[in-house]
DNA sequence: ATGAAAGCGCTAACAT
DNA sequence: ATGTTAGCGCTTTCAT
């Protein structure tokens, strides 16, 4: 196996110092033109790679990024980690994945695993399992150790540190207002999300609106297991005269949509469907569902430039803020024209 | 900011060497029960973690793997990556990870960029664009350089690494047997990962035992774009008496199903289908998709595991093994009983 | 049973 | 413009 270039080793052959080829390599004006191109071309030629282990020891900084995601096999996850690696690799940073499995143990036991130098910072969704125990103590930690950490989407409302959200409560909002336009009047909340924030914030902005408006009437299906889901669903469609479904998340919606299929309730001539989180699910369903699209990718590279930021005035004070992305209807076959 | 604890801390306050701490973290039989006991508590008790930079450094391992996948929107390598990220994390081994999405200069800047020390290995499969054009100098360059690399999926046969593949080829000869069984006689192959070894292996499987049979008939519909591929579907619907439909991945099974509902085929009574890939679109559709389960997640934890082996007997002249995984079927809506 | 010292590869302050 | 040196945190050989 052969030996892995140095700068020790590019020095020698040079008849230069390490430091010399140190500064070289970062372009520095201390360098003379000539040198540097010496250096730069027996860099190339011997495929010279500096040593991250070392760099990072010496530098305090690994240019790493964990991101910690509640589930993987999920479009949305999935898009939001394209946007992230996509920006993280054009900016030179390494995304190391966790998954949580929406369990606060996992969750923990990875900001722990990582809160000694093997990472700068943390990009993350809350669990599942955090959320409904409401312990934070570990993303205390990992703030006062002088990490970074930016959330997306699961976030934590009493917790000071930036956070990339869409507008789920104003969403569901225009929603509604969007249903009632098309004469629809006894609405649907279909959810197996109701114990994650942005399950709630939805269905709060769908419940306020509904009583803001006069003469709307709002059910709500909601369980996280498939099989009662779908008992409470078809009980709903045969006892409530329901005109349109909003459901929180993209299985509810093509959930519910078989279910009509199953009743022979024709979808939208009969009951409209809106769905949210623009997935494969629902870009491949028959008929194609009418998505909110939360802009998934663009939110994982909103994230990204937000802790790049943090990263790079590392010593600055800086005033945590939430960016809130706005959110768009994208229709399609599960709603009238 | 605190000061994080290292072992020069600890041992300052134990009044101990750091040489005396690291081994007695180590458990080594060199250090006595008593200090061993006194170190283990303090460094519990200031939440010691190693620097993994440091350790990376002097021991020239990383404990990191890199996974390179084509893209991570795609249920069957999400799959894969929770098995393998399971088998890591129990491990205490890190993945980092990479999307080449089916480029093959993106997936050679990847393997460049972690070929100096950054990781110990790679677990991959192969980008599309790297099957297309055939150039495989970056991979010989990894094995080359001492690193490990395991594939899994799409694998390069001409390539002397470690593989993790399943019965693409067998499988494919099954459901051909299996739907003769039902009476079919005249069967399409759907594909939108035809420039692809894993596609390609099954549809040979799929040729080569209709071929065998007598009284079978063969159609292919293949096509990457999804507008082209329906059109070809359409086509083949309305001029070819098709019975029934192999798909040889999730996205072709969903668009040939959708095409049957649109054109007013009864699935499965007037034609049966059945997908590669387990997936969260052929679960959640309409009716259910019947599936070849690659068992992914299985995969994804062999896959880990053959690279610990290498890793753990890293000098040893080790022979190159290809492992394959036996597919099964899933009988659900688009079959007949 | 414990400690001193060297060195992994890199950077940067400080000579020259 | 180039070189010397110290040190990041850890492991390990070789004393003691």
């Amino acid at each position: 196996m052969y030996q892995k270039p140095t700068l020790k080793l590019l020095a020698e052959k040079l008849q230069l110092s390490t430091s010399t080829v140190s500064k070289a390599l970062k372009d520095s004006a201390e360098i003379s033109v000539d040198t540097k191109k010496r250096v730069a071309e027996l860099a190339k030629l011997m495929g010279y790679r500096p040593n991250t282990a070392a760099a990072s020891l010496r530098n305090r900084e690994t240019r790493t990024i964990a991101v910690i995601l509640p589930e993987i096999v999920n479009d949305f996850f999935g898009q939001v980690l394209m946007g992230i690696e996509e920006e993280a690799s054009q900016h030179n940073y390494k995304i190391v994945i966790c998954i949580s499995n929406e369990s606060y143990e996992k969750e923990m036991d990875y900001m722990e695993m990582f809160s000694n130098g093997a990472v700068d910072g943390f990009i993350m969704a809350a669990a599942m399992g955090t959320q409904e125990l409401g312990k934070f103590e570990h993303y205390h930690n990992i703030l006062n150790s002088g990490l970074k950490l930016v959330m997306f989407d699961r976030v934590i409302d009493s917790l000071d540190c930036d956070k990339i959200i869409v507008d789920d409560a104003a969403s569901g909002s225009r929603l509604v207002d969007f249903l009632k336009s098309k004469g629809d009047r006894n609405i649907c909340i279909a959810s197996t999300i109701s114990k994650v924030s942005v399950g709630q914030l939805r269905e709060q902005g769908i419940r306020n609106r509904v009583e803001e408006l006069d003469g709307l009437q709002l059910n709500v299906v909601a369980h996280e297991e498939d099989s009662s889901f779908l008992t409470q669903m078809e009980g709903s469609f045969k006892k409530d005269n329901i005109h349109s479904i909003i459901a929180l998340d993209q299985r509810a919606g093509i959930m519910a949509l078989n279910k009509a299929h199953e009743l022979g309730i024709k979808v939208p001539q009969e009951l409209q469907i809106i769905c949210y989180s623009n997935s494969n699910m629902a870009k491949y369903s028959y008929p194609q569902l009418t998505v909110v699209d939360q802009h998934s990718r663009e939110l994982g590279k909103k994230t990204f430039i937000r802790i790049l930021n943090l990263l790079k005035n590392k010593d600055e004070v800086q005033v945590t803020k939430v960016h809130t992305l706005k959110t768009s209807l994208i229709e399609r076959g599960t709603t009238r024209k």
